[in-house]
DNA sequence: AGTTATTTACGAATCTTATCGTATCGCTTG
DNA sequence: CAAGCGATACGATAAGATTCGTAAATAACT
């Protein structure tokens, strides 16, 4: 039973290309490779490999109707986030959410942040 | 400049031997491989391999001075824990630890995680 | 002492990630 | 049409993770 859909793990190298997509939109290899080269050094093939690994992983969607490629994120950038959140609850919290969140929140988190994540609270005990 | 102390991350291997060393305190290499075998089937030798790894790495210490060596974590699960979460909001969350506790609570959640969350914000704000 | 059991050390085999070089394909343009 | 450019495909390489088998060392037992 292989999953087709949310469970495969996107490495670190992924992720980075992810976050890409799901701030710019579907975009060919070039342009994917333009925007990581503005915080790395980064080989056009090697980002093309990344992207095709990715496809073959269903980690991505990409339209070949063009002669360049133009690669969509296959799931949102909100599921990707929870799922990478419950593999680590799961893998070093025990199972426990609350014992992640209070590790996230520290002396370092601003009122306003504590303010949003209070009304979150709020309004999930409704 | 290598650093000594907190920043290499631990696999997935590692961190469920961390997480069982947490748990027992100190323990030799049977005794780690024994708690391991209790939910998966693991050899021997490897358990050993990886303390040994991760011994390189300094992610354990280890007493040496009866044959059985005995390894403890190197650093605390709390520390550990701080680790992991700045990694992924850092790579997954754009830097915003109030993202990543808004996707963490959810429907599933349940209300006694929520109480303590809240207590958890009340002390903070004072 | 000699045999057995326990442990560490070493290294091989496999898999995955990450990175690139080279080859090739298909347009585009002179 | 031929040459060149921009793209994909393919394969090679190197490093890290994971697994385990085998050998060697040490302790324990009869």
């Amino acid at each position: 039973m292989a999953n087709e859909t949310a469970s495969v793990k996107p490495t670190e190298a992924e992720l980075t290309l992810l976050n890409i997509l799901w701030k710019t939109g579907p975009a060919t290899v070039r342009q994917v490779h333009d925007a990581v080269s503005e915080t790395q050094k980064t080989g056009y093939t090697t980002v093309l490999k990344i992207l095709q690994i990715m496809h073959e992983k269903s980690l991505v969607i990409r339209d070949e109707s063009n002669r360049a490629h133009v690669y969509a994120a296959a799931n949102s950038e909100v599921q990707t986030q929870s799922s990478l959140i419950k593999d680590l609850i799961g893998k070093a919290f025990g199972g426990s959410t609350s014992k992640l969140v209070m590790r996230a929140i520290d002396e370092s988190t601003s009122k306003e942040e504590i303010k949003d994540i209070r009304e979150l609270l709020d309004s999930l005990e409704k």
